[in-house]
DNA sequence: CTGTTAGCGCTTTCAA
DNA sequence: TTGAAAGCGCTAACAG
């Protein structure tokens, strides 16, 4: 490799201190730093030009003590769900002029844990944790105590789900979301819910909303994953008799949808079907998916702002709005 | 903030130097490092346990002169398409213990080159651009001219697109899955195709391809974003007479769907439709989308285990197979 | 097997 | 306004 220009190259080059180079490249925004004569400033300007001059953001990062990083955990990226809060997060590190490092830990705390800690040691200066809290209280433990950890060493962090970490809190209301669509299925006769992972907490939260709302607890309870497959699997588990479910992810739903019409069942005919989240790909379903609308995009973008914004950390709850459609009658 | 413990503070509350504690904690894997007692490597765990101790990543990579970073520039991780390749990097970075660093670039090429640039300035191992060549050819060039400085600071870098940057290229067959969908549509009347961009070397190869298989030019073409709601508006613009259309992305040809239904016609009866991508949700419309199937998730994964692995630029193709479903009569 | 020490590239006092 | 020099925290020779 030809070797990345340094500073003390542009420096060289332009004949000046590498102090001054150092100025006129990265110089804080503070007053301090346009103290360079237009002259040297320019020509410190032209040699970092024809080097193609970067600065080495790690050395930068040590110097300055502080790394213009955020990190971005989520269960899954792939899920229209989490990228869609994850686009409003990016808009956000965009505006601020931040990097983002994003990863994947599925839905172990532990894993969450372990990529907190490598935020850390990257000196981050914020994270924003997408996704639902578990009922492995070690694990919450854990990952609660590592998220002190962070907030220790000067790191903001901000959690999209339930209450329980040490952090910023954005926390959409799914026992209200749920109670919302229990509500709608009041007086349907045989009603299912379709269930993501029992151990997490979202997953209680809808389905206790719902049964409230609902008013009666004879349900049938399907356990899938939060998969388009899994959710038309669970189709297929359903009793043969139901006239209403209750999926828990849109993703699930679409696929719980197809997976009752090739079971020869009709929506909403035969039997209604609401979903979670409100994706934008469930309006375009025929019949379109009721569900219950979160705005995504600026719970990432929220997440982020409080995250870097405010100083205590605040819990802020996110209203989730049933939106009636053809699913379900409409 | 507590002061982040330093290797200086481990070493200390072990009592002993400083490079002990580096070799037990931070040593490469290399034979060198193993050669630590397990009296001093015992107690030298125990403090960095007690003490909460990361190792601070800016200085190691500074020290190392080497990031285990990769950059991830793509148009918008909001579009499934994106979100699926993004997956799959996802996946090989874990593996390969990477980090990634994400961007939302859009369509620019000079924002993608500016991100490329930062990138370089992080010393990041690989990067992995996602999206189409542009007919800017300013704007390719500087791209263009970004990439090799990435690649001459050492770094490896993969495009998932179009050949022409100096770099390793995982070549999606447009061209070919456009003429599939061209072929599929012999014999239909009158035939409108929904494009993005003009500007995007994507959309002409699709288009081309298109016209090659359906074997004549009379086609009406409406330019939209790649948006659901593109596609939806673009259903409105074509002709009441159109009895087959070619949407390029999935995302618009779901809103397409809605748009044609919304306007009385009926898919296939009157009017035929295919997308482009097969993300998974459109085997959930009603009909299911005929679709020009691109293996999403192993291109991301294949780009970053090029990026990695191969020295020398490569340029590999992708095969896209015609999925025909309901919504083109099957 | 363990410790000393010279950097890695940049920022930031402190002097001049 | 400019330059000299002391770190930022860690790694990697090099000595012992």
């Amino acid at each position: 490799m030809t070797r990345q220009p340094t500073l003390q190259d542009v420096a060289q080059a332009a004949g000046v201190s590498i102090a001054t180079a150092s100025r006129v490249l990265n110089g804080s925004a503070s007053a301090t730093s346009r103290t360079v004569g237009p002259h040297l400033r320019a020509r410190v300007l032209d040699a970092a030009r024809r080097l193609h001059y970067t600065a080495n953001a790690q050395a930068q990062a040590l110097a300055r003590s502080s790394n213009p990083l955020v990190g971005l955990l989520l269960h899954d990226i792939a899920d229209p769900y989490f990228s869609l809060i994850a686009s409003g997060v990016l808009a956000v590190a965009e505006e601020y002029r931040m990097r983002v490092v994003i990863a994947s830990t599925g839905t172990d705390p532990d894993v969450a844990a372990a990529h907190l800690a490598a935020l850390r040691g990257q000196r981050a200066q914020a994270a924003i944790l997408v996704g639902s809290r578990t009922t492995s209280d070690a694990g919450e433990a854990r990952l609660a105590e590592e998220v002190e950890q962070f907030t220790a060493a000067d790191g903001r962090a901000a959690c999209v789900g339930q209450p329980g970490l040490p952090a910023h809190t954005l926390c959409p209301d799914n026992t209200g979301g749920g109670a919302a669509v229990g509500r709608h299925f009041r007086g349907r006769s045989s009603v299912a819910v379709v269930a993501g992972p029992g151990r997490l907490q979202t997953v209680r939260d809808r389905l206790h909303g719902f049964r409230s709302g609902l008013g009666r607890l004879e349900d049938t309870l399907v356990e899938a994953d939060f998969s388009r497959d899994g959710g038309y699997r669970a189709a297929q588990a359903v009793p043969a008799d139901t006239t209403a479910a209750f999926v828990m992810s849109d993703v699930m739903a679409t696929g719980f949808c197809t997976g009752l019409r090739d079971r020869g069942l009709r929506i909403p005919q035969d039997v209604w079907v609401a979903g979670f989240g409100d994706v934008p790909s469930v309006r375009d379903l025929s019949p379109a998916l009721t569900t219950v609308r979160l705005p995504l995009v600026e719970m990432g973008a929220r997440a982020l702002t409080l995250a870097l914004g405010e100083e205590r950390p605040q819990t802020i709850g996110v209203p989730a709005e049933l939106v009636v459609r053809g699913s379900s009658g409409a």
